[in-house]
RNA sequence: GCGGGUGUAGCUCAGCUGGUUAGAGUGUCAGAUUGUGGAUCUGAAUGCCGCGGGUUCAAAUCCCGUCACUCGCCCCA
């Protein structure tokens, strides 16, 4: 076959079968979140270019090369969103949701567009379930954010995360210590690669997350004092708290001090978790506080705090692990029929059937008994309805369990009411 | 944006240093079993050898380009 067209660059097809697995996933999320207290927003895919350039930051790598951007008939730049929360801040503020009581807790989910190089676990299009928290600035709140995603990862079966955490500081702390990495960086910057060169302007804290030789050496082998030292007390406190929070609702962590993220909105928590089995990227959930872009976006000062985690990400930690997930099979009854009277009474029977909110399928065209059988073992039919001369003629069906091989002869109307 | 690998049947892949009608397993379809699936056996169908160009008497094989996939870097879910 000489395919005209293929999905376009770094998308996908998800096909029944893993559609199937995602949707377990969001149903076990969505109960999740409804014992939380979550609920549900759905904000355009597309939105004003400048929310994302302002909210994730002009020089953030996904500002800067990453985004889908477009003009419409009327010369508006849009883009198709790289990430879920500054539609869902645009949304708070616009429907005043601020009216409503606090905390004010959303989830969405849906699709997120970033042109990168596609590898194992990172395409253009993913889809990420996240949930956004309004109103509160309380650690424990933050404790409870994480909680839930990881009751939701728990309750699929995963193994072998963890959960990394750490704090970047706020307004008031976190630019004392950016300069101090800046200057000392800028003096000793023979020693850095390329890339931290460039960090050491735009991103330094970025550096101590570095994985060449020269660049550990460089920032002291973890002798450089971390951004804990120079964390004000509100932060500091914050933070410790947290941990607490964690410990109250069983989490187990680990702090990771090189833990920086890619979102210029972020302000103390921050937050990851990692599996081992996805390669490179290793990452299937992140998030963090934001506690200045609500009032960026011009309204008042407004903490919030928020995750993500990708569905193929997910998907694929979960096939990794080999974890089974209990999808159902759907087939109820699988019509063989024989001859075109048969067939006939075959189309009749699945409307009655399907009207009990019974699942039936049966072939249109004629086909020998073998074939049909063949095509309800394939289907994974629980039964078998079989409609040939003798039952026709004596008025009945034949019900063969394909379990266990099992059949009988059956009225219509027990069929029916069975 | 930068590197490495790979494109052969629906799928997984073999085709060595160029040489005749391009193969295997699996799947599909048919039959053995004319009213019975999952096992076994027999048989059949299926390929612009990713695409374009070049070298050559001759290219799936060598060279260049291109596209796609894939694994890394950066970054991120």
């Amino acid at each position: 076959m000489n395919l005209k067209y293929t999905a376009a660059r770094g998308t996908k097809d998800v096909l029944p079968e893993a559609a199937a697995k995602w949707r377990y996933i969001k149903n076990i999320a969505r109960q999740v979140f409804n014992t939380f207290g979550y609920e549900e927003i759905i904000t355009p895919m597309f939105e004003p270019t400048e929310l994302f350039t302002r909210g994730i930051g002009e020089t953030s790598d996904i500002v800067t090369k990453e985004m889908y951007n477009f003009t419409d008939k009327k010369g508006r730049n849009l883009t198709l969103r790289p990430e879920g929360t500054a539609g869902v801040v645009r949304a708070y503020l616009e429907n005043r949701l601020y009216t409503l009581p606090m905390p004010l807790k959303l989830f969405y989910t849906g699709s997120m567009f970033r042109y990168e190089r596609p590898q194992a676990g990172r395409f253009r299009e993913h889809v990420q379930v996240g949930v956004e928290v309004f109103g509160s600035k309380s650690p424990y709140l933050d404790a409870e954010v994480i909680a839930t995603v990881v009751t939701i990862f728990t309750k699929l079966g995963l193994s072998g995360l963890t959960t990394q955490l750490n704090s970047i500081g706020c307004k008031e702390c976190r630019p004392a210590y950016t300069a101090f990495l800046r200057d000392y960086f800028t003096k000793n910057s023979a020693g850095l690669c390329d890339n931290c060169k460039l960090r050491a302007e735009k991103n330094p804290l970025r550096i101590m997350d570095c994985k060449e030789e020269n660049c550990k050496k460089t920032a002291g082998g973890g002798n450089l004092p971390g951004m804990a030292s120079y964390l004000c007390v509100n932060c500091k406190t914050h933070f410790e708290e947290l941990q607490k929070g964690l410990k109250l609702l069983g989490v187990t962590y680990k702090v990771n001090e090189a833990l920086v993220r890619g979102f210029d909105y972020y302000t103390g928590t921050v937050f990851e978790v990692h599996s081992e089995k996805l390669g490179a990227q290793t990452a299937i959930m992140g998030g963090g506080r934001y506690n200045d872009l609500v009032e960026e976006f011009g309204g008042d000062k407004t903490p919030a705090v928020g995750f993500g985690f990708g569905m193929e990400r997910l998907v694929a930690v979960i096939d990794a692990l080999g974890i089974k997930l209990p999808l159902e099979n759907t087939l109820d009854y699988f019509i063989v029929h024989l001859g075109p009277e048969a067939f006939e009474k075959a189309l009749e029977l699945a409307a009655l059937l399907r009207k009990t909110g019974k699942s039936v399928k049966l072939l249109y065209e004629e086909k020998n008994i073998k074939a049909q059988m063949k095509t309800a073992d394939q289907l994974k039919a629980k039964k078998v309805i079989i409609i040939g001369e003798n039952e026709l003629k004596d008025g009945v069906l034949l019900l063969k369990d394909m379990a266990d091989g099992s059949q009988k002869r059956v009225s219509y109307e027990n069929l029916i009411q069975g």
